[in-house]
RNA sequence: GCUCUGGUGGUGGAAUGGUAGACACGAGGGACUUAAAAUCCCUUGCCCGCAAGGGCGUGUGGGUUCAAGUCCCACCCGGAGUACCA
């Protein structure tokens, strides 16, 4: 009977399903494992092959690990909330319940002809209201929370409040926007309002005026890694930057912790340095600069409240961050940015139009615009002076925008000398430019024949007082030191990340459990949730620009009854306007991996028995592109519900694999400019200027040999085709490219399992190369994996229960090493090869025993699982090979009686010679003196030394 | 610019300091067949040679080593991330 894998798949799906083979249960004798794929968003396009590229792997090592005797937990779900359905259903009216609804079925079932071991009583979908109960609970306990720096983690906002009333923000170190300093008494004496405004300060999710990046395009409001080159990545619209009340999560004040925590996954380097450049540590030093006020007239006494906590200076100051705190005895100017509050207070009158006019510009230009621009050059003098604190040197104040707002203080001390945007500033206006440090010691230049700044943190100190002859680092610390005990300045850290927007003016989304008292806003109890997303009669904003939910009717909240009414009964006594943002969609999916531990607990996000069990995820797969999003929003989101005592593990992913993008392999056509309906084959493409290259569907493309029938038929404009062909054929050019509907190269997983079946799709994807590289996807090489599948199939044909020889034996146990070895390296491209090995040499020594062939089933079940229990069940076995065990290779079955030695003279491999395995290298030696090769390349010359490594090698030098 | 990756036959790739090119695809030749499909066998890095055999070969140039695709230094090219972060 030949391989029909058209009848032995279904068949075995429906097995799997019927048998509850894939339910998992969170209470095992067994040792736990935890397999997770990062869920799809499920789009109108269906699965392409990229898609199911590391579910394959991760079902195989699910699949091993339960082999292997583990209670392996590997669910799959749909984070559905989204964009595109939204957009959607803004052309056609279409609800994007529905179109979700409608991508989800056809992902399903595009999954389920694949074969995976997932556990489907455990999905979750992320826009199913029992699942964003706890994403719109886990707000509201952001909410409730602040960060006590001293503690070093999240506490609520209650004991926040009793320690205000109690000693006010005396020796709170608490993470905030802004800094404050209050008395018990003032808080006492505040009415609600006040006091809800100050606390709003230290809220993990809080309101606040921000900058945000807000894409009118989409008309809505996007997060920093939402947006790429100052245009949008969902759509590439342009982004600018706008003042807007929005909420946001305060996830800088797990900065540190986030750093901290990269040391203890077990992730590539690559995806870490990822993390560690978007959260941007560095290290420097806080210094107050006092204003120049004699000089200065126009400084107002308003400046002095610029710096409200900390109060060293008889005079007004302003803070600045550098990391080169041993440079400023270079500094020759300061720069503000356009948004710096002191602005205003410090600029002269004869400078103020000036300033006025360089300020406006500056904050009307495009985020696009600004960034395309970084290499021009623009500032304006204020007309003020600061004073150096240590050399007491008047130094004048710019404006320029590229000080950033967001990070540090929005100031800086600018060292031309060394720091290359100081530098490009100071040639462009002709400002001084003075070295403070020097590669050799002692060694000066004149910094006006230079061509760039020395930006290198090494060298000495030169012209640098106290500090001048001490190396970079002491330097760094000298004046560190010197400040501090000045009391002007502290040792401090920046980091580059920012806090999360999380407001987005869109209907498809999470709604806020929160409605405003006199814009203040207040929690819907938790008892209360979910608050369900409304119905709208529109999916536009309103006529008044207010998001989606604002076209909802019943849309208000009535406070005695705990109900959600309809919005004409708001009276802003007893019935208050819900929030109308909903949440962005890394809200859905930063909590996801613990639900699936207890996706169906309608009392808790997940029983503290469930998360005790599973822990965390042992293996996360999925894209490397999630480094900056939700990979980051996870792991805050995880370090928050670990503050709550509700996750165990302070990292949600111990180990990550992401698996590289598959590209797409384009087919073209060449049309002849001379003759549109000419179509020259590539091999007769003289001059590639006679013609026009057009991507052709690679499905009508077989080998890069173009069906011309296909073509014809294609489209109506090839109907009448004529071609120029090679041996009979068109042969088509190629390229690779992003996998693209536009580009004709898109592969259907659907199709393939048709043609080829489950276990050769899944075979093929995993033989194309290592997971986690990159490569494109060209369907030329399936036949192989296809033609393997038969082969092995074969094998099982003359299944008998005959002993095996020896010569068997030793082929099984070689592959059962190398393909444990390989498994748990993730190198699942050799498995297949090796399989292949193994398949070839049984094949080859007709081996029929049922000794060999039922643990190399059980090896193949994690990579082709149809086809392995189809030989499993003939072999006469009633349960599932899934609940099979892993095969333990003999190591006495390996030993070799003789080893074959490559010979190599001078480093050089000139012939090989078989020698009894315990082989001394004086045995060695003799055997190839007296070989005849041996004569040949040695003579009668002796050897120089010989290099003899047991089982290995043999290096004679001459 | 900075950071991270990668560079091996016509193609995908293998080789955890020890025989470079495993395993496949493609190509060429052959067997079986009325034919096709399927299956099987041989050849296939480049150069010289009828052959035996030899030389050259892992982006480039150096180095370490008995031995380098692999380790070190410098450079070139591709991909990704990031982008005035002081």
């Amino acid at each position: 009977m030949d391989y029909n894998f058209s009848e032995i798949e279904p068949r075995w799906q429906n097995y799997w399903r019927e048998h509850g083979v894939y339910h998992v249960v969170n209470n095992s004798d067994k040792p736990h494992y935890y397999v997770l794929d990062m869920f799809p968003y499920p789009s109108g396009a269906g699965l392409h092959v990229g898609h199911p590229l590391g579910y394959i792997a991760s079902d195989i090592y699910a699949r091993y690990k339960r082999l292997q005797g583990f209670n392996v937990l590997h669910p799959m779900g749909y984070d559905a909330y989204g964009l595109p359905a939204e957009q959607y259903a803004i052309q056609t009216g279409q609800h994007p319940a529905i179109t979700t609804e409608k991508n989800i079925a056809r992902y399903r079932e595009q999954l389920d002809k694949i074969g995976f071991s997932f556990d489907w009583d455990r999905e979750v979908r992320t826009c199913d209201p029992k699942y964003y109960k706890w994403t719109q609970w886990t707000f509201l306990q952001l909410f409730k929370h602040y960060y006590d720096n001293t503690a070093d983690k999240a506490m609520p906002i209650a004991s926040l409040v009793a320690r205000f009333a109690e000693c006010g923000t005396a020796d709170l170190d608490a993470a905030c926007s802004e800094p404050m300093d209050f008395s018990a008494d003032e808080w006492n004496s505040w009415d609600e309002a006040k006091q809800q405004q100050v606390l709003m300060n230290y809220r993990l999710a809080y309101l606040a005026d921000t900058y945000v990046n807000w894409c009118a395009g989409l008309g809505t409001v996007l997060a920093n890694d939402e947006v790429v080159n100052g245009l949008s990545v969902r759509g590439g619209y342009p982004v600018e930057r706008k003042l807007m009340r929005q909420w946001s999560l305060r996830i800088s004040a797990y900065a540190q912790r986030l750093v901290d925590g990269l040391e203890k996954v077990d992730w590539t380097d690559s995806l870490k340095e990822i993390q560690r450049n978007w959260i941007g540590r560095s290290e420097g030093a806080a210094v107050w600069f006092p204003l120049d006020v004699k000089s200065n007239e126009n400084v107002l006494p308003g400046a002095q409240a610029y710096m409200p906590q900390f109060d060293p200076q008889p005079v007004p100051s302003f803070e600045i961050f550098t990391t080169r705190p041993d440079t400023i005895f270079g500094v020759t100017f300061m720069v503000l940015c356009p948004e710096h509050e002191l602005i205003d207070q410090i600029t002269t009158d004869e400078q103020r139009q000036q300033v006025q006019d360089y300020v406006t510009w500056a904050k009307n230009r495009s985020e696009r615009e600004r960034q395309a621009e970084v290499k021009k050059v623009s500032g304006v003098f204020t007309g003020a002076y600061a004073v150096n604190p240590l050399t007491e040197e008047r130094i004048p104040i710019w404006v320029s925008d590229y000080v950033l707002a967001g990070y540090g203080t929005g100031a800086i001390m600018a060292v031309p000398a060394h720091d290359s945007r100081d530098f490009a500033f100071a040639r462009h206006f002709g400002l001084p430019i003075r070295q403070v440090v020097s590669q050799e010691k002692d060694v000066t230049s004149d910094p006006a024949t230079w061509e760039e700044s020395m930006d290198a943190k090494t060298g000495w100190s030169v012209n640098s007082g106290f500090v001048s002859g001490m190396k970079v680092k002491e330097a760094m610390k000298a004046v560190i030191d010197k400040i501090e005990e000045m009391g002007i300045g502290h040792r401090t850290v920046n980091y580059r990340l920012r806090d999360a927007i999380f407001s987005r003016q869109r209907y498809w989304g999470e709604p806020f459990p929160i409605y405003y008292k006199n814009s203040t806003p207040y929690t819907i109890p938790e008892e209360c949730l979910p608050l369900e997303l409304p119905e709208v009669k529109e999916f536009k904003p309103t006529a008044t620009g207010e998001p989606p939910l604002g076209h909802a009717d019943k849309w208000a909240w009535d406070e005695a009854n705990c109900c959600v009414v309809d919005k004409g009964r708001i009276d802003n006594k007893t019935v208050f306007p819900i929030e109308l943002s909903t949440m962005p969609g890394f809200a859905g999916s930063s909590g996801y991996y613990l639900r699936y531990m207890d996706p169906t607990n309608n009392s808790a996000y997940f029983s503290p028995d469930a998360v005790g069990y599973w822990q965390n995820v042992d293996l996360y797969v999925g894209g490397a592109e999630h480094g900056t999003g939700h990979l980051i929003y996870a792991r805050f989101w995880n370090k928050f519900l670990f503050d709550l005592g509700m996750s165990v593990k302070e990292e949600p992913f111990q180990k990550l694999i992401n698996q590289g993008m598959i590209q797409g392999r384009s087919n073209f056509v060449y049309r002849s400019k001379n003759d549109n309906n000419l179509f020259v084959s590539k091999g007769l493409v003289k001059n590639m200027d006679d013609v026009t290259p057009i991507h052709v569907d690679i499905n009508i493309v077989s080998n890069d040999v173009l069906d011309v029938e296909k073509f014809r038929q294609w489209r109506p404009e090839f109907a009448d085709a004529k071609f120029e062909l090679e041996d009979g054929k068109y042969i088509c050019g190629w390229e690779i490219e992003k996998m693209s509907k536009s580009m004709f190269n898109v592969q259907n997983p659907d199709d393939l399992v048709a043609r080829y079946g489950a276990d050769t799709l899944r075979l093929y994807e995993m033989f194309l190369g290592p997971v986690e590289q990159a490569k494109p996807w060209d369907t030329n090489g399936i036949e192989g994996v296809f033609r393997f599948l038969k082969k092995f199939w074969r094998l099982y044909e003359g299944a008998s229960s005959q002993p095996a020889d020896k010569g068997a034996l030793k082929i099984l146990h070689q592959t059962i090493k190398k393909i444990t070895d390989d498994i748990e390296r993730f190198s699942f491209n050799t498995s297949v090869s090796t399989f292949m090995i193994a398949t070839n040499q049984l094949t080859d020594l007709k081996c029929g025993s049922r000794e060999v062939l039922e643990p190399l089933v059980v090896l193949m079940a994690p990579f082709a699982p149809h086809i392995a229990e189809e030989l499993w069940h003939q072999m006469g076995h009633e349960s599932s090979v899934c609940d099979a065990q892993w095969p333990k290779y003999d190591e006495k079955m390996l030993v070799e009686d003789t080893v074959k030695y490559p010979v190599q003279f001078n480093g050089k491999m000139r012939f090989t010679i078989d020698l009894p395995a315990d082989s001394t290298q004086a045995d060695a030696l003799a055997a190839i003196r007296s070989s005849a090769d041996g004569q040949k390349w040695l003579g009668d010359n002796e050897p120089k030394k010989v290099i003899f490594v047991p089982k290995k090698i043999i290096n004679i030098v001459l």
